[in-house]
DNA sequence: TTCACTCATGCCGATATGGGAATATAATGG
DNA sequence: CCATTATATTCCCATATCGGCATGAGTGAA
């Protein structure tokens, strides 16, 4: 279909580039879990997690596409190993949460002393 | 098709009472992003955001459902807002790995002293 | 009550996705 | 080169999900 008699009905969002659906999939997380000690080989996560080999490997290369993990070859294996540092997209998100709490409570203390301080001068 | 012919072929583990999947979502996490300085109405948050009115309520029922929005009824206006407690699963499971990263560098920590240790033993 | 307003649902089409099974590709050992 | 081991890829199906559109439901006002 020609994109200009486009339908207007179109699924999610075309993604699997983005950090936050790669780590949406129970199975794929449980990947980077087993991940967590330290670098290991298809197989081995294979076995560790009870999937199927095809199964790890279409979960790797997710995780791959969107840089959480990296791959080194040893010989036939392919040892798969964590790359912490692309979690920080979801820390940021995470981070601006707790910024916005803890903003709030500020205004909530600011908003109290400011009671507090009619409070006193009415005593006055 | 009656269960017991199941074919095996199966999407993803349905999900949505996930709160990981329901943050896989860009238009939800722009949802979110919306609640940050207060409670809204679902009609506020469509003309903030531009989406459809049924997009944000379809979204704010999946928030809804894993918790990480809350709904009050004033009058004919439904108020959501955020519930800033349910991303405490986001915290523990980043801390699991923030754990493991600090964890390995220790150990690291920990064998170049050692390796110091036989050099200074060597030295004497 | 009836109309207007605000939001929630149901239905539908298009698409994305996950898993299984089989197969292709790559590296190692004989 | 051939067999074996270790992974990646392809094909296919069932299902999940998204968005649009129309409609239902609840509340307030005339």
């Amino acid at each position: 279909m020609p994109i200009w008699e486009y339908n207007g009905a179109m699924a999610r969002s075309s993604t699997t580039s983005d950090v936050f659906n790669a780590i949406a999939e129970t199975h794929r997380r449980e990947v980077l879990d087993a991940l967590i000690p330290g670098e290991k080989a298809v197989g081995e996560l294979v076995s560790d997690l009870s999937m199927s080999q095809p199964q790890v490997s279409k979960h790797l290369r997710v995780l791959s596409e969107v840089g959480l993990v990296k791959c080194r070859a040893e010989g036939r294996r392919h040892l798969y190993r964590l790359e912490l540092a692309r979690l920080r997209p979801f820390h940021e998100w995470l981070a601006k949460y707790e910024q916005a709490l803890n903003d709030r409570l500020d205004r909530m203390e600011d908003y109290l002393q400011e009671l507090q301080q009619k409070e006193s001068g009415r005593e006055t």
